[in-house]
DNA sequence: TATGAATGAGCCTTCATTCAT
DNA sequence: TATGAATGAAGGCTCATTCAT
């Protein structure tokens, strides 16, 4: 009979899923190696069969957003859209899709994307690339004139990050009723009276 | 005998400003009570005749912000508008008083916006604050039936929370310029095209 | 079925050859097990199929310089000399032996003449039988009454030491050349002028 | 009253001392902080109140033992000799004040001339430098025109490490006396017949 | 008011060695 | 004959905190 685990890519493989959920939970500095490892069922020396340090295994968990994340934006890189159902409906879909994402996996997407030093990254990253579409759509005639993109960029990172930690890993609301709602927000705010 | 320039509430309060600036730069976890008071320019156990513990006075530095939010806020508890500019330029008027806040020392927004345990207490009170002046004014026919008010509560801390971290503290834009582009966005969105 | 080249006393004796030189290039505590496996192609469980401990294998290899250089001397006992001729080429004959000796197997000389703990006393041994041998000369007359052979043969052992591990392990010259010299020096000195 | 030590440079000496003991007992890597600290009647942490590391507190004792030894050489640099008796005790008195050096502080000769990793590069700066002088003393007529004076000087830097190791640390023998028959063996040998 | 000196508790990492197959 | 997987035991170093003055 194998002893349970006595596996190398199952140990491996749960210790990177305890790893993610300590580093979510208490940050880097926080996490214990022996806290890991207890959790995994095994000692700290093994812990090193498999990560080179600590700091690796952190960053092998924060590689894995970045990979996958990029993964979805390329995939989502669609043509210009014709008209204003087609740039709200593709808004929409970006958003939903994002969402699905960082709701996929609660623990890499607290790493990823509040916890690791690269996350800041991760999100300029993300806001650049926003504030280049929209400054597509705003040239194509789609948006306001008068909208600072840049900024708008910024806000709606701004809206996802909180509605990601507190809507979406809460389980409280669902990507597309998020997406919904952001969607919504950006395009026709909550006034109604008309803009000027 | 007095020792040079040691005045026992001097050297509090120098205390209190290099931990606020390490606590801003490093984190709670990464600041060392050692670099503190060298900083500051005294030795270890004199910082524990001012400072219980590292938790006391990281403490102390939250309270304070939260106590100069607290008033903030209920400095700026205004009767309900009466029409829409009104409603417009009550928005505006909190939104630049609050960044204005925010903005006016960073390393203690820094902590107790981003790095404090309570800051996301902070900011859920902030929230709910914001979620009922709008379905207030929801109900009094100002804004939008169709808006979930918790979401765009919501969505509005996030976006402060981005803009002050992004735009604010690193003095790219002006409290003013950046409360009226939120105003803006929430108020009307960005779509050239009226909603529904 | 046999795994890949993997006769047993082969593998044995390609972890003997891959120990001596890590052991002479690092040290017995510097050199890790892990490393010798590796090198010799095997994984750590194996190297306890041919060897009890790291100490043992360290064992075996100092033993096997004890045995070598003990068979080196008793194979170079020669009978007592009768004349001076014959008493300086006895000496640059065991010289010349001991030199070849100690640089046919560098890795080996490393270990059992500096490395290991029992090389000091190996040098002991040495430095007493070269301390005997001269006591028998010296009484028959062919060395100087007034020399003390107790420090004569410590200073023949120090010799040998240094110029193995400067000039013969560094490759800079041959046994016989530096027996020659040695000789030269020990009979005569480089004084121009006579003793006394 | 004081606690036993309270005193900083007490403690700084009092560390070194023994650590210097224990590295000339058990070299580097077998010595282990919490040996030293202990003996030292302090605890880990106050170590690193004075010594960066282990490293750093090792290399502190080699540093002293080369900047000492390097004061007794530029101390002992006379004028050439002019006669054989001269270039005699010009010698014998190098070597005596080197074998006094050597003899002085035995934990610190251990680790500087046996022990440290510089010990080898301190020990071919010694023979360069001895080299040096013979060459000179060999064209002024007073050594014989045939021996290799690189080799002789390696020879007598042999002699030296294994009589200081052998004869002086165990309290065998006096420097002067070592010194004596240092220079009688050099200078003449034992052989009572004339060279050639 | 201030500090020189010291420490308890803890964490990351390493290495020789073994178990089960 | 060989190995994938695992571990007991240790060692260097750090940090918040305190004692005595």
């Amino acid at each position: 009979m194998r002893k349970k685990g006595a596996n190398g890519q199952e140990s491996r493989a749960r210790l990177l899923i305890v790893a993610a959920n300590e580093f979510a939970k208490s940050g880097y500095h926080q996490t214990k190696i022996s806290t890991i490892v207890s959790r995994a069922g095994l000692t700290q020396p093994s812990f090193y069969l498999y990560f080179e340090s600590k700091e690796a295994i952190f960053r092998e968990l924060m590689e894995k957003f970045r990979s996958e994340l990029k993964s979805l934006i390329e995939g989502s890189r669609l043509e210009s859209g014709i008209d204003e159902a087609h740039v709200t409906g593709r808004l929409l879909g970006v958003l939903t899709g994002l969402f699905t994402f960082l709701g996929k996996d609660p623990d890499l997407t607290q790493i990823g994307f509040f916890i690791g030093d690269d996350s800041v990254i991760v999100k300029a990253e993300m806001a650049a690339m926003i504030e280049q579409n929209l400054k597509e759509e705003q040239r194509d005639g789609y948006f306001d004139r008068d909208s600072d993109m840049h900024i708008v960029a910024e806000c709606l990172v701004g809206v996802i990050e909180r509605l990601t930690s507190q809507q979406l890993l809460t389980g409280k609301r669902t990507p597309e009723d998020l997406a919904r709602h952001v969607v919504s927000l950006f395009m026709h705010g909550i006034s109604i009276y008309p803009a000027k």
